[in-house]
DNA sequence: ATTGCGCATGCAACCGGGTTGCATTTGCGG
DNA sequence: CCGCAAATGCAACCCGGTTGCATGCGCAAT
């Protein structure tokens, strides 16, 4: 769950009207998703979400184009994820899911929301820049469990 | 510069039989390649230093698979660098990397290994089956900060 | 020193994420 | 309502990385 604050329609538009760009339904969608994601999207991963939304779809192309500025637009960041693909989250800080540790399932892809909170930051030696870390956590959820029984 | 003494040919001969592995060509050069870099090194960038051996050449494919293979031997570390392009380092010798957890550069794509030790496993719901937990700590070794002027 | 087995290598084709060029559409200020 | 710059769609392309398969070679047993 995300606080509807951030996400709504309206904010979303005037998140956009504020850094003077067009507001366009791509960016609209897409700056949707991202906000209402429980975390880092890869650019597959969003594009799927947008499709099961009875909009017309979103071109390939369109979606990297408008991702990318979102990032230059400053609202939102892109990094590459330890596989080496790209992943893009919503620049606002989500207090909600950063408090606690999320467990991803390797079967469905889903990522659940666990109430451990995240561990300390290990002491870092001098002159290393800390920018964040992230508990990954792999496995099977129950109903993924079951299925292949 | 690197030691001398873990990148001379004997040294890494013996490393590669201390895993129990044959010692080619390929893998004693490119482990050497990694040993002399000063830093994580791309596939295209152990490419041209190797072309510049007078050895014969080495494929493209043997390359990527001798650096992955490395890596799973414990011998190498494999991370994506800024752009998602993977880079690779040498492993400290002697090192058992899965007691302390590893600081990834987003810079440079170097992978530093911290003292700390991983922390435990949170708790799962009923249901869920761990597979895995990768702590993925993430920031800029000094190296690049001070090149940020 | 020779043999034989199985891992390592080379080569070609392939894959997928990401980009580029260009014609067409569209948001929005005037 | 108009005009234009900006955004979109589409096709082709790029490049890092992988896969399938035939051949080469390290190495241990003889
Ligand atoms: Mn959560
Ligand atoms: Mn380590
Ligand atoms: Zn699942
Ligand atoms: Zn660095």
């Amino acid at each position: 769950m995300k606080s509807q604050a951030t996400s709504s329609l309206p904010a979303i538009q005037s998140a956009l009207r504020a850094v003077g760009a067009r507001v366009t339904p791509a960016r609209v969608r897409v700056l949707g998703a991202l906000r209402a994601a429980p975390g880092a999207q890869s650019h597959a991963e969003i594009e799927e979400a947008l499709a099961q939304e009875a909009h017309p779809a979103i071109d390939r192309v369109t979606l990297y184009r408008v991702l990318d500025w979102l990032c230059t637009a400053g609202l939102a960041h892109k990094a590459a994820d330890a596989r080496g693909v790209f992943r893009f989250s919503a620049a606002q800080p989500n207090v909600e899911h950063a408090a606690h540790v999320h467990f991803r399932c390797t079967g469905c892809g889903g990522v659940f929301c666990l109430k451990a909170p995240p561990p300390p930051a290990p002491k870092l030696p001098r002159g290393f820049r800390l920018a964040g870390m992230a508990v990954d956590i792999r496995g099977e959820c129950p109903r993924c469990v079951r299925s292949h029984s």
